[in-house]
DNA sequence: GTTGGTGCAAAGGATTTGCAACTTG
DNA sequence: CAAGTTGCAAATCCTTTGCACCAAC
């Protein structure tokens, strides 16, 4: 299942209308290279004729995100789909400072690992966000 | 040695000079309960009578994450002052969703096993950033 | 037809660049 | 004094709120 048809699925799954603004950015989301802001997704479509309000694409972006269809990268400062649709745990990411290049992984070990040293410091954690830079295979050498 | 001690000595020591706006926005990350943003450090000093510039603050800001001296809580979007000092390994933050209380903390076989995970997929990892978000002992139950 | 969703207006927050002037060591 | 820093101007990017209107189910 395509990343736009596991979103659509889940969007009406959970009640939410199919409307085309949040069609448009699913798609523009789905063909992005790296992580595109709410205002890059804006410009894109002004660039292709078509207009989408800048208020909107926020209120989809934040709704995508609120069901983990996109995450955001903090390190970059966009969003990105998520490419592991159901698969549960907390997503992680690769960033690659040579090309850019970005990942998404998953450990459940390394989730509960994280999750025990919290406990150590009196602390209850209930999610994650890791990011790890470096070299990606093909910058390395 | 105080926060501000360490950061003129790490300036110092880097071959940084130490001017006044420098030391004031050492001196407003120092004091502040939680993360600022530079503009929120600007509007901050306006508020006590002081001026500093906008810009200056950017680069008084990004030049003390540079040196490690500051870090950036992605979650909350803002800079806090580093706690750990001149402890090796890549730092993390618990951000509780309760009360905001944000500490910093690091784990060394975390790290480790953080860089294996990424190894396996053919990345080689130089820095993580993790922040957990859960409920602080204060928050729970 | 209802409810949820969008568009528009407006305001203000946040961030970057280039260059002239100043300050620190 | 020189190099490193700062301040200012200006531009642009980014984000939020309220409300009237519209479209998906």
């Amino acid at each position: 299942m395509s990343f736009t048809e596991y979103a659509e699925k889940s969007l009406r799954e959970k009640g939410y209308k199919l409307t085309k603004p949040r069609r448009q950015v699913l798609e523009a989301i789905e063909k992005a290279e790296g992580p595109m802001s709410p205002y890059d997704i804006g410009k894109m479509m002004e660039g292709k004729g078509r207009h989408l309000d800048q208020v909107t694409i926020y209120r989809v972006i934040n709704l995508l995100c609120s069901l983990n269809l996109v995450h955001k990268v903090f390190s970059r400062g966009g969003y990105v789909r998520c490419d592991l649709q159901e698969e549960e745990g907390c997503h992680r990411f690769l960033v690659c400072r040579g090309c850019g290049h970005l990942q998404e992984y998953r450990d459940e070990a390394l989730c509960r690992q994280e999750s025990q040293v919290a406990q150590k410091l009196g602390f209850q954690a209930e999610h994650h966000v890791t990011e790890s830079s470096g070299l990606c295979k093909d910058c390395q050498g």
